[in-house]
DNA sequence: ACCATTTGACCACA
DNA sequence: TGTGGTCAAATGGT
């Protein structure tokens, strides 16, 4: 018999996914807003971590039903919620979801490689990371990231538990609704708390040299680094600068945001648009 | 020296 | 007992 959480979720009208990732979009401006206020004295904290609250419902919410959009796969093998008995007994408890993803996703956090597994009947290693904060704020987020087998471009990430650290904001911005990017928006959340840049973002952006990089001149992305981006990506031949493990693609480097010795300092949203924006349709991609 | 990753060992469960 | 998940010492990079 059908749950009724996975009959609604079939249900949810496109539009209405939409609408939610705009209302979030508002949510991450508002607070953009009273952020300012709350530093001039004209708004309380209190106001400023009602937003927060507001918009990490919205992530809340968002995270079953978008979680399908990147990998373009059905809700019913991919997507699901897995409400099912059949989980960990370790995770009892924790709720998980799986994304699949032409590549391993950036989802804003910061995670730390704690083991990987071969997997039985798997051709690639299994991936296991926990929240970096796991020891300073008790965050038992996890996730794992795996090469999937029937088409090796592509990863699967299954996450199991939500974070409960500090962390928790920054996936608040993850996924902006589209016109917010098309319109050029900035949201410039001034925390020095953010990952560090990740070593294969510049990969991805030969013109930007981290040697040159000046984070107060780059606002966003110009257009020819997207391009660029996008037709790196549409290719299958190996990242450039992207280590090779010896079972293949090494995920590690691109499934943590955590602290590289970068001594930059991009702005979040610079590289989460990215992994959102550009869903790798097959369909789009230019024929060379 | 510090921190993240690697990797073999260990543990829990089916 | 096999498998998947986690731990922790070793290793490497900055």
């Amino acid at each position: 018999m059908e749950s009724r959480v996975a009959r609604n979720l079939s249900l949810v009208p496109e539009n209405v996914t939409e609408e939610i990732f705009r209302g979030r979009g508002y949510a991450a401006q508002l607070q953009i807003v009273l952020r300012e206020l709350t530093r001039s004295g004209q708004v309380t904290a209190t106001a400023e971590d009602l937003v927060t609250k507001i918009s990490r419902s919205f992530t809340e919410a968002l995270s079953p039903l978008s979680c399908c959009e990147s990998g373009k796969v059905p809700v019913s093998s991919d997507c699901q919620l897995d409400l099912s008995k059949k989980r960990s007994t370790r995770r009892k408890m924790q709720e998980t979801w799986t994304r699949i993803t032409d590549m391993p996703i950036e989802d804003g956090y910061t995670w730390r490689k704690y083991g990987q597994k071969e997997i039985q009947n798997a051709k690639h290693l299994r991936s296991y990371f926990r929240c970096t904060y796991r020891f300073d704020s008790g965050c038992e987020a996890t996730k794992q990231v795996q090469r999937i087998e029937a088409n090796s471009t592509k990863f699967q990430t299954k996450y199991i538990g939500h974070h409960t650290c500090q962390d928790a904001l920054k996936s608040s911005f993850v996924a902006m609704d589209d016109s917010i990017v098309e319109e050029g928006y900035l949201l410039n959340f001034e925390t020095k708390t953010l990952p560090k840049q990740d070593p294969l973002f510049f990969s991805f952006f030969p013109s930007i040299k981290q040697s040159e990089y000046n984070p107060s001149c780059s606002e966003y992305l110009p257009p020819q680094d997207l391009t660029k981006f996008k037709s790196s990506v549409a290719t299958t031949e190996p990242l450039p600068s992207a280590s090779q493990s010896s079972h293949g693609y090494d995920i590690s480097d691109h499934t943590t945001s955590s602290s590289s010795s970068f001594d930059m300092d991009l702005e979040l949203m610079d590289y989460v648009y990215l992994n959102d924006v550009f869903l790798f349709n097959d369909e789009e991609l230019p024929k060379t």
